[in-house]
DNA sequence: CCCAATTTTGAACAATGTTCATTTTTTTCT
DNA sequence: AGAAAAAAATGAACATTGTTCAAAATTGGG
């Protein structure tokens, strides 16, 4: 009966997870202290180490948790409409809904660094492929003369214009702009895409 | 003949921005080390606080230097094309070459984080804003209907969507894009965009 | 050349991620 | 049930860092 080792062990992991995502959510990637999550999952900082490698293996946990949130979104938002256009707009919209209701989570998505020459594990990267696939959807179905590759591209070069408009809007550092026109603004930057790709 | 003292230390100074610019260059800024600037620069790690608050602040100069840089790029982009089109296509190409050429250099002006609550001073953000003027200049002829603020946050925004596209692309976390494939995205990317503009 | 002011120094401190010998808990065996 | 073995949890100790500051070295003026 030794089952109930491991749900202690699981027990501990997620209590470690979620008390990261609590840190993190609060106070953001840069004040997370491995002290502090111990203590908040009431283990001894020594225990951490018995479940993740490290604490970048926490975060790595913390984040993948946010993108499955994330599909979520992103699946409702392609529910919401029918044409593509007004997809890619839900997408987007709620993409900027997202990281400006979630803003330490979303950041530490994207904040996080893991230290040099150390690659995210594959399974993590593969999740964020699946976001990709929400965009493509739509993007499909408004340039149907594109083959699987050149969309799967397009999709990411689309969600990275989309990501650099909330990103360097919401993190404010310099190139601010006002809260409440970036949606305004990010509504009318992907109709403009949209509309080029009619010319084309 | 005290102008003696006033040289000096600007020499310590620049030998400390150009040592961390090259400790930058080489292993990027998450390998930064206080104790690395002083040895290169022949000094004692005590004498760095003499001439700069803290290792942030030293970072910020380099920034500094590296918006100077980027300034340079972005002109010469400005005067190497006629047409409005031509300009932002040659001021996003040359972005994005800045980027690959200058990876670390150029992505710690972005992955840089002052400690929780110090806004970047003034002057560090004003020098980002010049950069945003040579965005302005084409795009004002493209669109002669806008006023000076709309003008400005339509840079902005322009501006944030080419970084996410050469971010995402060149950090490479995930949605990564073949980086020979990068620039043809981006060149019909801004073309998209201008194409849109027509149809408003 | 000497003294006071200034600058430079690097040892010491505090914060933090990580390890590991020791203690505590759990499981297994009789 | 009780003892021995195995596993897990613990937190003190260590290594690495940014930063400080008392002491030593340097400098400029008289």
């Amino acid at each position: 009966m030794s089952g109930k080792r491991e749900a202690k062990k699981e027990a501990l992991r997620q209590a470690i997870i979620n008390a990261a995502r609590q840190r993190i959510a609060e106070s953001g990637l840069d004040e997370l202290r491995a002290r502090d999550i111990a203590k908040d999952a009431d283990c001894a900082v020594g225990s951490l180490y018995t479940v993740f490698s490290d604490v970048d293996d926490v975060v790595l946990h913390v984040n993948s948790s946010t993108l499955t949130q994330l599909g979520s979104v992103m699946e409702a938002a392609s529910k919401s409409a029918d044409s593509p256009q007004e997809v890619l707009v839900a997408l987007a919209v709620e993409y900027l809904k997202f990281a400006t209701e979630n803003r330490n989570i979303w950041s530490a998505l994207f904040n996080h660094r893991l230290p040099e020459g150390a690659p995210a594990p594959e399974w993590h990267v593969a999740e964020h492929l699946v976001l990709m696939r929400w965009i493509a959807i739509p993007l499909a179905k408004l340039r149907p003369n594109l083959d699987e590759k050149a969309l799967a591209v397009q999709s990411r070069i689309l969600f990275a214009a989309v990501h650099g408009i909330v990103s360097l809007s919401l993190e404010g550092r310099f190139v601010a702009v006002r809260r409440r026109d970036i949606e305004t603004q990010l509504i009318q930057f992907i109709n403009d895409i949209i509309r080029g790709f009619d010319k084309e």
